[in-house]
DNA sequence: ATGAAAGCGCTAACAA
DNA sequence: TTGTTAGCGCTTTCAT
């Protein structure tokens, strides 16, 4: 019952009375074989369980693994979710197998888990950069024909791949419907921190729109929050200010979710919203959500799409692929502003 | 520009000037080194970009990887996401790294996802089982010391540690509350396929709650969906019956979310829904809606800890840890049925 | 059709 | 404090 020793080919080799050679030419289906060998030994491998050692395999073929690894900074996001389910798709049909881990948004743990992947010798490396990660130390890798692409967010410290939405007209072209429908006072609910990227982009958009209106940016109308309780928290404190605003951006698809809940809970439907990033059970809720909505699915295929270019040798200047956003109308952005009512 | 080679440890040796042994010993803080020597192979290391090549040293060490494997079905799937974040919690405090992979529900991938696993000497297997999958192939690696984990599912042909959900009662108790408020014809939208185990066990406690309230199972109120919007169908197609259902359970969160789209779409409020699973925004909905919620990030942790106490030479029975779930009741399902108007 | 020897990058076990 | 030799499990190369 003790935790014996794990059958290796020599194992194999002695069972069945051959070389180790020969089980080996078997199982990579390299060289000839008898018929009868074959079968003995492919009985022998199933008798004792054996599974050939990958990384004895491949420090001696030299070759990379066919794994492409992915960081994502959150497991239970389905916006990330999304993305992998794109690489996957892609990458699955080129005998390339995607495994991801979480950064949990936290630069030493993002090059813990880079440093882990490297180490296996994947074949492409894929990254949602955490907030305050540098990505210098993967210049040597990349140099070594390793693929690296930065998706979501762009990397710092080495150019490279990446994809993106249009995070700054997505959410202009939000806000301008909020404007096209009579909204003065637009509150904007972004990410915490504020260094990322994502919450920049959103947030200039969001002064855009503002700004071709003609409409002031008012500072008391921006928050963040880092999570959907944190959300629901700066709804109810926007909603509270003196002259508080008619309309809220959601910076994303968590955040959201606490405004939507947080409206829901004080019951006051007479607030507007639209959210950047599609979320579940939008166009059930009344009114039906409208959102900025990206598309993680071609995020992650665009990606793989590079990546497999790039292992096929292309060493064309990195590019940055921008995914549209597409802005989905659904009833929660066209409440005419409660200071019209009254007008 | 070509991919060179990857420097080795020798490189770095032989750029400072040294045996590889010496770099080796800096790398890991294995024995003595002086000052003057860590600090040139440091910096060799880093001047190089040199990666320590982790497949060598765990060919040569023996030891498994620090790696815990999870196979799920389901990427974009938010309930495996929080198991995920669950497991991730806890081993992580023990020196080991999550990986995840999807087998998108097909045993084959599964197998090759496992077998990667394997063939890398991951130190813990964790499986969600796809449909039709055998695990008995698992058994020697169990019995070489692996401890492998199924989770919201039992495995097949291998007996070993899993964790699931009260499905049963879950089931149960969910559809009670809804025959306690005056349903007797109540729908059951499952999974597809339909030998899924979850499925079956929530159809059974829907199948005891109708028999301890004295109804008759009506086949005809049972149907299984295989996404969202084959919930949807599903639902459209239940409220066009002759006899129609007053209520409506989901047996899973995508299901749910199918169902409350399309009661939302054509505007039937007099439906009472409880669902299996919680989803995001279920209180944000009109009525919010009534979930049977299952507690994930539990599931993960209970799981990581049976592992981790496997891993530490706990030699016990196999278990199965039954985590509870716990009817959220939100409204949705305290409809009065239409039948009770009309009388 | 099969085997023997050497070596992939690294570290354990001894030296020195 | 440092180096040498052997060997992890596998595959390559060259024999037979």
């Amino acid at each position: 019952m003790a935790a014996n020793r794990r059958p290796t080919l020599a194992d194999v080799a002695r069972e069945v009375g051959v070389s180790a050679k020969t089980v080996s030419r078997v199982l990579n289906e390299d060289g000839p074989a008898s018929a009868q060998t074959r079968e003995q030994v492919l009985a022998a491998v199933a008798r004792l369980g054996f599974q050939p050692n990958l990384m004895a395999r491949n420090i001696r073929v030299g070759g990379p693994d066919t794994t492409v690894g992915l960081v994502i900074p959150d497991l239970a996001n389905p916006f990330f979710g999304a993305v992998a389910r794109g690489i996957e798709d892609t990458v699955g049909d080129h005998g390339l197998t995607l495994l991801m881990g979480s950064s949990a948004d936290d630069p030493a743990r993002e090059r813990a888990l880079t440093d882990k992947f490297l180490a296996r010798r994947i074949s492409v490396l894929m990254v949602v950069p955490s907030v305050g990660a540098d990505h210098s130390h993967l210049k040597p890798h990349r140099t070594a024909g390793l693929p690296v692409v930065f998706l979501d967010r762009p990397g710092v410290g080495l150019a490279t791949d990446s994809v993106v939405s249009t995070n700054r007209t997505g959410a202009h072209d939000g806000v301008a419907h909020l404007i096209a429908h009579g909204h003065r006072r637009i509150g904007f609910v972004g990410d915490l921190p504020t260094r990322l990227y994502t919450r920049r982009e959103r947030l200039a958009g969001y002064r855009e729109a503002l700004r071709e209106a003609g409409l002031a940016h008012d500072r008391s109308l921006v928050t963040n929050a880092h999570d959907q309780h944190g959300a629901s928290a700066a709804t109810s404190q926007l909603l509270a200010l003196a002259d508080p605003p008619t309309a809220l951006f959601a910076g994303n698809n968590i955040v959201a979710l606490g405004i939507v809940t947080e409206l829901a809970r004080s019951h006051r439907k007479d607030v507007a919203v639209v959210a950047f990033d599609d979320v579940a059970l939008a166009e059930a809720l009344e009114p039906a959500l409208t959102v900025v909505a990206q598309n993680p699915e071609e995020i992650g295929r665009a990606a793989a799409a590079i990546a497999l270019a790039r292992l096929d040798g292309d060493r064309s200047r990195t590019r940055t692929v921008t995914i549209p956003t597409q802005l989905i109308s659904r009833g929660s952005g066209e409440h005419a502003p409660a200071a019209q009512h009254e007008a």
